[in-house]
DNA sequence: CTGAATTTGTAGCCATGGCTACATTTATTG
DNA sequence: CAATAAATGTAGCCATGGCTACAAATTCAG
């Protein structure tokens, strides 16, 4: 509610829980196609084990997520093999790792500590809108000087 | 990943995740004892029918929810009558409101439209910290001045 | 006070993301 | 190269939160 006793029109309070509970569909996908991307790199190769032990979830959670991304065109998996990103898997691993950092910098230079920045900010980089996004990038440049 | 072409300790990483599956487990319940308690204040009792056009679902799917609050001591309900909260719902709807509106009114300093500020803060309230909340109070004062 | 409208409840379906237990394949090592 | 270890796959279970369709209760008019 707004503060006032008044309620707000149904019909736009409804949206907004819908866009959170859309947001909750993509941000399993945002947060695998990230570390897939990450081990990649780090690595040379994405593999069950790895992705069940960074993710903190059994590694049959691990098969059913990434055969759901499979379904759904964001990575590409052989059995017994390691697991590749798509073109589009790529793109969205590269979209959430730039939201992850400009929420991650924003909280340090809002002054929250290191590891509490990396903790909250993995919930609330799949809550910020490209205009917040915005607003957040340059509050940090402001805090900054 | 920070930025470095390193890999953060894997554990440390899980832990993170698990801290957002934790909150999304808590989500739903803080959402629906906010709404609960607001149709209370203002309407004089909340029921399925409004928390459904509120929330945007099926009354089916109120209902089901409902049930689990009940189950977990948030809500008392009976058939056919409206909703109530426990000492302990209600504690959790205040909470839930203080972040809520912390997080608001931080994005609008932030020069987020209150539009947006309203969306984002809906998903976003659900993973900030305390520590977090209290440096976007903070900093809310600051660019206010 | 009765009949219709509204509200609430319930059954049964689905997808997601958890898990354990067991099977199979691949990798390592003696 | 065979045996063991490790990784991966799969089956089957669970809870949550969606839905539709239908049943029952309550409320509201007339
Ligand atoms: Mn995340
Ligand atoms: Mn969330
Ligand atoms: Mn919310
Ligand atoms: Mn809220």
């Amino acid at each position: 509610m707004t503060s006032s006793s008044e309620l707000e029109n149904a019909a736009l309070q409804a949206a907004k829980f819908e866009r959170v509970r859309e947001a909750h569909k993509t941000e399993v996908a945002e947060d695998y196609v990230e570390l897939i991307d990450d081990l990649i790199n780090v690595n040379g190769e994405a593999r069950v084990v790895e992705l069940a032990e960074r993710m903190g979830v059994s590694h049959a959670t691990v098969n059913k997520i990434v055969g759901r991304l499979q379904r759904e065109g964001l990575v590409v998996s052989r059995p017994y093999r390691s697991i590749f990103l798509t073109d589009e898997g790529r793109e969205m691993a590269v979209e959430a790792r730039r939201r992850h950092e400009i929420v991650v910098k924003f909280l340090k230079a809002a002054g929250v500590s290191p590891e509490t920045a990396e903790i909250d900010a993995e919930g609330i980089e799949h809550h910020v809108s490209d205009e917040t996004l915005d607003c957040l990038s340059a509050l940090t440049g402001k805090i900054e000087i």
